[in-house]
RNA sequence: GGGCGUGUAGCUCAGUUGGCCAGAGCACCUCGCUUACACCGAGGGGGUCGCCCGUUCGAGUCGGGCCGCGCCCACCA
């Protein structure tokens, strides 16, 4: 390695203020900025995940996207134009829930536009106040507009490389236009579709949600048996249900086909209590009968598997349940509500109607119990019930118009696409398998709500007043991005807007992961900038968590291979969650949370994304103050052993000759070798790990040898040393810059042109090459005889209590005959590192090492 | 219920195709201000490698079976 100039070493090296003067540096410099004059073959890109503004920055995120960056740097240095953009995921409902909490605002679409509305000071403390649409949006704008600078802030300040020209948000314009575009590809090939049909809903937030959202929760119930009665015969058909407050919207009751128990039953009717609805009694092989009784009824709809019943055994529909969650009003005597005792029926639902689920479920307990329909007691139970992973209340399933995107007839193709992806690590993959596996329908995409991409259609009203909405007036590509509530569909005048003959816009949005969806796309200005998004499409890297293959890692894939009929990407990186010390999960509810900012300012940068690199792909990591610590030691190391190295360092000479210095190179080729080959395998720790210990060896051992002959003064000797120790730092110095870019890049300045962060990474033939034939000509023995030797001193110093500069009259070394020889070769050294006086060697079978301290000298 | 991962010193973890008395860092103890570094250095104590079988000359490493922990998935009435 050839210095580029003579090193200019501070006085007194620190780490204090690096941070800033050096993003400021690269930020103008350009260092990270993206080339696209850059042939394909060397451009790399990376979809960046677009971390959700509205969420708190937590460990979590320093944690991960220091992994991203450490793969960008090493890339960089491999001599790839790395396409490293950051993107902003503002779209959704956190931010609407935020905007909400910290605005004390609702979304209310029937209110007008209110040019002139500034929010309160101070939220209303009680009803918050409802504001049109486009008011709320816009302080949706308003608010993720300063979520966005506290993250820009914090990657900053932790030293990630992007490209920040090239910054996206999921709700901006250009997200927003190849959100649409892709959706109008979908709806021309009827990969998108609309259907009213059941639904998994919220009711809090009065939306649908896909299945990727659902998570299940443990809550305590109570199962209760209650007495449905045959029609014909009265005798009593007893039915285990943790949901009573359905019986109004039952059915049908079902057995298993083989289940004796109640073929008495089967094919005829049954009647339920307290409503007197006949309802038919069938067989379905997915009944349980170890369950319960072994009768089941079928609502409009308790749970998933209802509506797998409903559907396969064609029955009708009898819903109870209104979007806010309430039990609706139900028209008795018209048809599907029919009762063998109308009075009954209607006076037993008033007690129902209007209530919530749970207020609904206790009531209709008690009445079943005063009716005697109530069989033994309600048996208590905790059971998994599925929630909305944002949502308070349990899912129900509601019928309502949803888009979806076709997704279960692609199942095989995408399954086959996660084989053609690397994942790393690769077990990951599995539960991508699991979960397209799994998949119970087409990916419902359409939300009840405000703040996101909206569906660019309209429908159109016939003369009656009913909307079409078999018939969308799709809005035409090159007027994108379209708000189909304040604009108008080609041939309609606005005033045609509601009205009869005239139209009306689809008033949903997308769901954030159907725009998420579409990074690669959006960071590529897919349909946009032709060239760029030739250049950077399909990428070569998808990091992010493990906990999002489900949503955001399948749907790219579905959305890519739909649309691109390719892999979005060549590699997806896993990346593990931050534990707290107790390892459990990092989350702002358990309160549990640290704040970066304040890791970085009390540790330094470099010293936390150590932190963050030890962890291994794919695995969970407990939050360790100490191991930033220990990663502040090593930057802290790395500085000073550079000025060791550097500060007047004598001119080096044409060749590395000394054994030792070669044999130091030797294994410094072979750790260059394995960081290169881990970081080709997306191993960042395993490449900082075998850096680390080989570099602390380095300073322990090979610096302390070699201190006498780099102050020998004389060119003959010193010229080895300074060959070797220009080479070696330079490697070390480029070996980290991808996990400690402010140091690294700091005693890079001192010596080199440039920054480190282009420099070329470490070759490991080359580093061999120096070091000749060491291991042919027994240096590198020498090397571990020598440092084996050295330690034995030490020992000894420590052991008589005496300092490490204490004189030894005589070390008499017992080894084999080889490494005896080999020893030899690096006896120079030893004895100066050692203060020895005299080294004797005596041929034995195992290595010992005697140590006879000079007196110490009179105080 | 199915699957994946994991269990090595008090803590965080290495241990790559089985091979010399099982390693590192932190923490702890002792010593040392030696001209790169006291934001340091040198040294030390500490482990039946979750448990049980098996394969092998030899197993932390391979096979089988348990147990613990974590996560993912599931049609958990």
């Amino acid at each position: 390695m050839p210095s580029g100039r003579s090193p200019v070493v501070p006085e007194r090296p620190s780490l204090d203020g690096l941070e800033q003067k050096w993003s400021e540096a690269w930020e103008r410099d350009g260092c990270y900025r993206f080339d696209r004059e850059a042939p394909r073959e060397r451009v790399y890109a990376i979809d960046t995940p677009p971390p959700t503004v509205s969420g708190s920055l937590h460990v979590g995120h320093v944690f991960s996207y220091t992994h991203t960056d450490t793969i960008a740097r090493y890339q960089r240095m491999r001599g790839s134009e790395v396409f490293y953009p950051m993107g902003w995921d503002d779209n959704g409902l956190p931010t609407e829930r935020r905007v909400q909490n910290y605005y004390g605002v609702r979304c209310d679409p029937s209110v007008p536009y209110n040019p002139d509305f500034k929010p309160p000071e101070k939220p209303p403390e009680n009803e918050p106040i409802p504001i049109s649409r486009p008011n709320f949006i816009e302080l949706c704008l308003q608010l993720t507009e300063t979520d966005e600078q506290a993250f820009e802030e914090l990657w900053r300040g932790l030293g990630l490389s992007v490209d920040w020209s090239m910054t996206y948000t999921t709700v901006g314009t250009l997200a927003q236009r190849i959100s649409q575009r892709s959706f109008l590809g979908l709806l021309a090939r009827g990969e998108a579709y609309q259907l009213e049909a059941p639904t998994l809903w919220d009711v809090d937030f009065q939306t649908a949600v896909a299945q990727a959202e659902l998570e299940d929760r443990e809550r305590p119930g109570a199962m209760y048996r209650v007495r449905f009665r045959g029609a014909e015969s009265g005798a009593e058909a007893l039915v285990d249900t943790t949901r009573p407050e359905l019986i109004a919207a039952c059915v049908a009751l079902l057995a298993h086909p083989d289940d004796a128990r109640h073929s008495g039953l089967v094919g005829g009717e049954a009647v339920t209590p307290l409503f007197g609805t006949r309802v038919p009694v069938l067989t379905h092989p997915l009944v349980d009968p170890e369950k319960g009784t072994g009768l089941v009824m079928v609502c409009t709809f308790g749970d998933v598997t209802d509506v797998v019943w409903w559907r396969e055994l064609g029955l009708p529909v009898r819903p109870v349940l209104g979007p806010d969650g309430r039990l609706l009003d139900v028209p008795w005597g018209t048809p599907g509500w029919e009762s063998e005792d109308l009075e009954r029926a209607r006076s037993s639902y008033a007690e129902l109607a209007g209530s919530t689920v749970n207020q609904a479920r206790k009531r209709i307990v008690e009445l079943l119990r005063d009716a005697g329909e109530l069989v033994g007691e309600p048996e208590p139970v905790t059971h998994a019930v599925k929630f909305f992973e944002k949502g308070d209340r349990p899912i129900e399933i509601i019928t309502s118009r949803q888009w979806f995107i076709r997704t279960i007839e692609q199942r095989d193709a995408l399954i086959e696409r996660g084989r053609e992806l690397k994942w790393h690590p690769p077990y990951m993959r599995a539960r991508y398998e699991d979960w397209v596996q799994g998949l119970a329908g087409d990916w419902c995409i359409s939300r009840q709500r405000f703040f996101g991409v909206p569906f660019p259609v309209w429908y159109p009203i016939d003369a009656s007043g009913a909307v079409a909405h078999d018939q969308p007036i799709a809005a035409s590509v090159d007027e994108l991005p379209v708000d189909p509530s304040t604009d108008v569909p080609d041939g309609y005048a606005a005033d045609q807007r509601g009205a009869p003959g005239g139209f009306i816009g689809d008033p949903d949005v997308m769901d954030t992961w159907a725009t998420s969806s579409l990074t690669p796309q959006i960071a590529g200005h897919a349909g946009e900038d032709r060239e760029l998004f030739e250049k950077v499409f399909p990428m070569d890297l998808r990091p992010q968590a493990h906990d999002i293959i489900r949503t955001w890692l399948f749907t790219t894939i579905l959305r890519s291979h739909l649309d691109h009929d390719a892999l979005p990407w060549s590699n997806a990186a896993i990346s593990g969650w931050v534990l707290d010390p107790d390892r459990k999960k990092m989350s702002k509810s358990k309160g549990n949370v640290v704040t970066p900012i304040h890791l970085l300012e009390e540790y330094g940068a470099d010293a936390v994304r150590y932190w963050a690199a030890s962890g291994r792909p794919g695995t969970d990591t407990a939050f360790d103050p100490q191991q930033m610590k220990v990663g502040r030691r090593l930057a802290v190391k790395l500085l000073n052993a550079s000025k060791f190295a550097l500060a007047d360092l004598p001119p080096e000479g044409e060749q590395v000759t000394h054994p030792l210095d070669r044999a130091m190179l030797a294994r410094l080729a072979e750790v260059v070798a394995e960081a290169t080959s881990s970081f080709e395998d997306y191993d960042y720790a395993r490449a900082l790990e075998r850096t680390e210990d080989f570099f602390w060896w380095y300073c322990d051992f090979y610096l302390e040898l070699v201190k006498g002959r780099r102050y020998d003064g004389h060119p003959e000797v010193t010229g080895s040393v300074s060959r070797a120790l220009r080479l070696s730092l330079s490697v070390f110095q480029r070996l980290f810059a991808p996990f400690l870019p402010f140091v690294s890049e700091e005693v890079w300045s001192w010596w080199q042109a440039g920054s480190v962060h282009h420099a070329r990474w470490p070759e490991a033939a080359e580093i061999a090459a120096a070091a000749a034939d060491a291991e042919r000509n027994g240096e590198r023995m020498a090397l571990e005889v020598t440092a084996d030797v050295l330690r034995e001193v030490r020992k000894a110093k420590s052991q008589a209590r005496r300092p490490m500069r204490a004189p030894v009259r005589r070390v008499v070394v017992r080894d084999t005959a080889q490494r005896l020889r080999a020893l030899e070769l690096g006896s120079d050294d030893l004895v100066a590192a050692g203060a020895i006086e005299s080294l004797e060697r005596v041929e034995d079978e195992a290595f010992a090492v005697e140590v006879e301290l000079a007196p110490e000298p009179p105080r």
